[in-house]
DNA sequence: ACCTGAACACCGTTCAAGT
DNA sequence: ACCTGAACACCGTTCAAGT
């Protein structure tokens, strides 16, 4: 964090605002507004401010967008009573990332700028990693395993807020319903059996299910 | 696809250029110049005309950005002799996607922008969907299987593009860094560490180990 | 039908100056 | 040290008109 919050002997100016006001401006506009309305002009009227006096409280827009991940992990994330199993363990924290992440649309936009190890994560990512070696694999093997989770994990969010977004915004066929229909009849059997149902099943929560699978895939080749 | 390349008899104007020049001319600019640097503006000079010229021949941006993984599907994925085995099959057709979409850094605005069936990309959802029944799962329950691996590959390719082009266009510490550097001593013990060996360990590629625990979980508990 | 010029309604960010 | 005004260097897209 490049600003450092902790007061200096007021040797100029007095700040009119903080970055915690900046943030929780932020946090108001996505939620009432749309990621897509949080401009730096939008957020400086907000706040009652100029575009440019962000910056001297936030490095670029990319680094807002860092800290209010941030500043959502911190108030959603909660640590709670863990499995004793180790596979549970490692399922109930990352069903726990994913759903303090799957509620916020921004993500998509934070997760093509930094790798997101949002401080207040970092008690879960510690007990997928610990959950891996007390299954038996090495430390190495055990944050290979976390980064599996990770992608997957990830993958679901991207794909399923993408999904969520356009359907949001226009209703014209997806790009998938014509790819489905323009299908030869004769090859991808599967494919043209499975075309109606394609839809709905695509649009079924099946998350833990995978990530199930995933944890048992990793640590049965111990 | 909203605008029709049949030849129509010619009742007015001749065009200037095809969509398939306006395809080509981005594919030139993104492999020469980067994805960022692709605009409607930049593209139109590219071809010899201007920007409103373009909206003839593609709806919008986006529609562009989806035509352009086409043409670049289209040119990479090519079929290939599948293993018998069906769990290698699988896996052998999903590494097939992810290897087509790991080099095309605009991958992720695409992803964000449309869930991506290339229609190139179909004959090997075709082996997926396939193959997971060949192990016994339910027709339902091997696109539940093909959805959890498309999960994986894009949040592999996500995270990792987007790790790539972080590192391309600066060189200041990322906030990975930082959260582990102010990690404090006592708790997390199995994140303190690994903390050195965390950079290290996830610039390794695992895609495929992770491909094959999850292929396992998921075919395990038919 | 296809293309053009000019404009609309924005962006994020920098610079130079003010207090 | 902190904030402001004005500007820079862009965007994607629409409109109205030309051929």
């Amino acid at each position: 964090m490049p600003q450092p919050s902790a007061p200096r002997r007021n040797p100029g100016r007095p700040p009119r605002f903080t970055r915690e006001e900046v943030i929780g401006a932020a946090r108001r506009i996505v939620a009432e507004e749309g990621v897509e309305r949080l401009t730096m002009r939008r957020l400086a009227t907000e706040v009652g401010s100029t575009p440019m006096a962000l910056y001297h409280h936030v490095r670029n827009k990319e680094e807002l967008l860092v800290l209010l991940l941030d500043d959502h992990a911190a108030r959603t994330l909660r640590r709670t009573a863990m499995p004793a199993e180790p596979r549970e363990r490692i399922v109930t924290a990352a069903a726990a990332i994913h759903r303090a992440l799957a509620d916020c649309p921004w993500i998509v936009e934070v997760l093509t700028a930094d790798d997101l190890l949002s401080a207040s994560a970092l008690w879960f990512v510690e007990q997928i990693v610990d959950g891996f070696v007390a299954c038996g694999l090495t430390p190495e093997r055990a944050v290979h395993g976390y980064r599996a989770i990770w992608y997957y994990t990830a993958g679901e969010i991207v794909v399923r807020t993408a999904a969520d977004r356009r359907r949001a915004d226009d209703d014209r066929p997806t790009y998938r319903e014509q790819v489905f229909t323009d299908l030869a009849p004769g090859e991808l059997p599967r494919l043209a059996g499975l075309a109606d149902a394609w839809g709905p099943l695509t649009a079924e929560d099946t998350y833990l299910d995978g990530l199930r699978a995933l944890v048992e895939g990793l640590t049965e080749r111990g």
